[in-house]
DNA sequence: TTCTGTTTATCCAAGT
DNA sequence: ACTTGGATAAACAGAA
């Protein structure tokens, strides 16, 4: 038996059987990319699942499939995106009576691989489902840069030292980077290990063998919860290749409909999206409110302001920069397929043809900033965060240092975001923005806003204290329009400049050196966490937020920085700069150089 | 005891 | 030749 497994699954002339919705390109599967590729691509999307008529092909013969792959659609046909060893198992012996009489070396190699590979998340029961073993989940958002979670496999002549617990994004990436449908509950503790961790009511009867298709069904966002988990490290995806996913991907095979490929964006966009506006939350009207007596903040919302694990949404660097977006989490991150990641997968399916296609935004400004007409001397997209390109040979160099961003971004055709066809209303108009609004949010929560009058803000105030006492569970609309509302307040502020140039009060220090900056972290942070993002852009539809020009972060800092000279005291609202200390970024450069 | 999970070692096929 | 990714086997430890 195991001969025959052997020589089925080494085998590649299975290869360009494989179907394996997102990843798999049935299309040019054995074309240009050949072999290697389309072996990769199996195992590109983690949400991948078996078809029915799949299943029915190899009913009688040896599965196509690597055990990952086996793994991923059984878990993946679970409607909890989790199982058991056991019923990984039963699942595979279910739809592959192959292994039913293939011993059990098989189940060697199937635990050999939940172990191994960093996709698959073990996931802890809970306390009132005791049962052998635990959850396997798959991990969406598998860390792939810094500390390994496991410690390298010893090398040894002739053995590669990277994998495979290397987390080199050829390897694992590959395989895991993809956004899938992970629960939004699902939480990775990446610095420890990888764990899963998923809310009790999660927990349930799982129907392994329910359904062989895969959705975003029964844990789709019903609402973008931007909760932070308190004491879980948060998970930094860094998406140091997140092209190659996508250079696999032949174009238009979606396997996602695009609500859902939304959805997942908004997991990842949303990911410290929750701390930034906690952040500013407290930081504004927190400490404003509360001087003024206007406070009815809960206690406890002032809880998680601040933690030492930091999520920064790096696309491209492992760079956590954000103190503020410390609170977040898990359960955030995980959605996500890390953010940015999971763009790659579905942007290079079209790279230019979705270009910008949210424009269900009512308010939606007509010339988008990422639109390349306004993009006036740089090549690079303001908007884009930044994923990063989809040309390897640019993804190899991912330092995060400013200083290498400028070569590294250059080339850049579109940001992945830029490319997703966004398609849940509001939320999606602000895709292209939410980096540049959290980084609003972080430089207006490192003003004093102490002595403003934030009255005429009663509403948003209100707003956000809602959210925060919904733990930042909220709809996409609402967070929507919340996006609106505080990048309003941004404006009216003069946080960000409500019209012509718009460049937020953001300095790239470390691109003008020469140059005093209030913001030597923030601007640090900025390049750090979006690379390529623009230091604020407007969403679109608000009028008075004019795209960006292209000045890059690591391009023009100029600009953001003659700007925050006088933005700093916008208006009617003189907003005394807090301390450097008291700004938050204790991220050291240095450290990942 | 069995199952589960981790780890190490080795082999093979394919790619570079 | 070397690297890489996957498969296989096995030893081992811990939990149910």
């Amino acid at each position: 038996m195991t001969s025959e497994l052997e020589s089925s699954l080494t085998s590649m002339d299975w290869l360009p059987q494989l179907t394996m919705r997102a990843a798999i390109q049935k299309a040019d599967g054995q074309g240009g990319h050949g072999p290697g590729a389309a072996k990769k691509g199996a195992l590109l999307d983690p949400s991948t699942t078996l078809d029915q008529e799949e299943a029915q092909q190899h009913k009688d013969g040896k599965p196509p499939y690597s055990y990952a792959s086996l793994i991923t659609f059984a878990i993946n046909s679970s409607p909890k995106k989790k199982m058991t060893l056991s019923e990984i198992y039963q699942w595979i012996c279910d739809n592959f009576p192959y292994y039913r009489e293939a011993g059990s070396g098989w189940k060697n190699s199937i635990r050999h691989n939940l172990s191994l590979n960093k996709c698959f998340l073990k996931v802890p029961r809970s306390k009132d489902d005791p049962g052998k073993g635990s959850y396997w989940a798959i991990d969406t958002n598998p860390k792939e840069d810094t500390l390994p979670t496991r410690p390298k496999k010893r090398p040894r002549s002739g053995e590669r030292a990277s994998t495979p617990y290397s987390l080199d994004s050829d390897s694992l990436g590959m395989d895991c980077r993809i956004s899938g449908s992970a629960s939004p509950t699902l939480a990775i503790n990446t610095v420890t290990n990888k764990v899963a961790l998923y809310s009790p009511e999660q927990d349930g009867s799982d129907s392994p063998r329910s359904s062989l298709n895969n959705s975003l069904s029964d844990q789709s966002l019903a609402s973008v919860n931007l909760n932070s988990v308190g004491s879980v490290h948060s998970y930094t995806p860094v998406t140091s290749h997140p092209e190659p996913v996508s250079l696999q991907q032949p174009p238009p095979q979606p396997q996602y409909s695009m609500p859902e490929r939304d959805k997942q964006l908004l997991f990842s966009d949303f990911e410290d999206l929750s701390a930034s506006f906690r952040s500013l939350y407290k930081s504004v009207f927190e400490q404003s409110f509360s001087q003024q007596g206007l406070m009815g903040m809960p206690s406890e919302s002032t809880q998680q302001t601040h933690t030492s694990c930091s999520y920064q949404h790096t696309p491209s660097s492992s760079i956590s920069t954000h103190p503020h977006s410390g609170q977040n989490n898990l359960t955030n991150s995980i959605a996500s397929g890390g953010g940015p990641v999971p763009l790659s997968h579905s942007a290079h399916n079209s790279p230019h043809g979705q270009h910008l296609s949210h424009t269900q935004h009512p308010q939606q400004h007509p010339t988008h900033t990422q639109h390349p007409s306004q993009h006036t001397q740089h090549s690079q997209h303001p908007s884009q965060h930044t994923q990063h390109s989809q040309h390897p040979s640019q993804h190899t160099q991912h330092s995060q240092h400013p200083s290498q961003h400028h070569q590294s971004l250059s080339h850049q055709p579109h940001p992945p975001q830029q490319q997703l066809s966004c398609t849940t209303g509001h939320l999606a108009d602000w895709y292209p923005n939410l980096d540049a609004l959290k980084e609003s949010c972080r430089i207006a929560s490192s003003y004093n806003w102490a002595d403003v009058d934030l009255s005429p803000f009663q509403g948003l105030k209100e707003s956000m204290r809602q959210a925060e006492l919904n733990n930042w569970s909220l709809e996409p609309t609402q967070i929507a329009d919340l996006c609106s509302s505080i990048n309003q307040f941004f404006a009216r502020t003069g946080v960000i400049q409500p019209q012509g140039s718009v460049q937020p009060p953001v300095c790239h220090s470390s691109m003008h050196p020469s140059k005093p900056s209030q913001h030597i972290n923030t601007g640090n942070m900025y390049m750090d966490s979006r690379q390529n993002m623009p230091p604020l852009m407007g969403p679109p539809g608000y009028p008075h937020m004019p795209p960006m020009s292209s000045a890059g972060p690591t391009m023009t800092g100029h600009h953001a920085q003659m700007n925050q000279q006088h933005m700093i005291s916008p208006g009617n609202f003189q907003i005394r700069r807090m301390p450097a200390d008291d700004i938050q970024d204790d991220f050291d450069w240095d450290s990942i150089v």
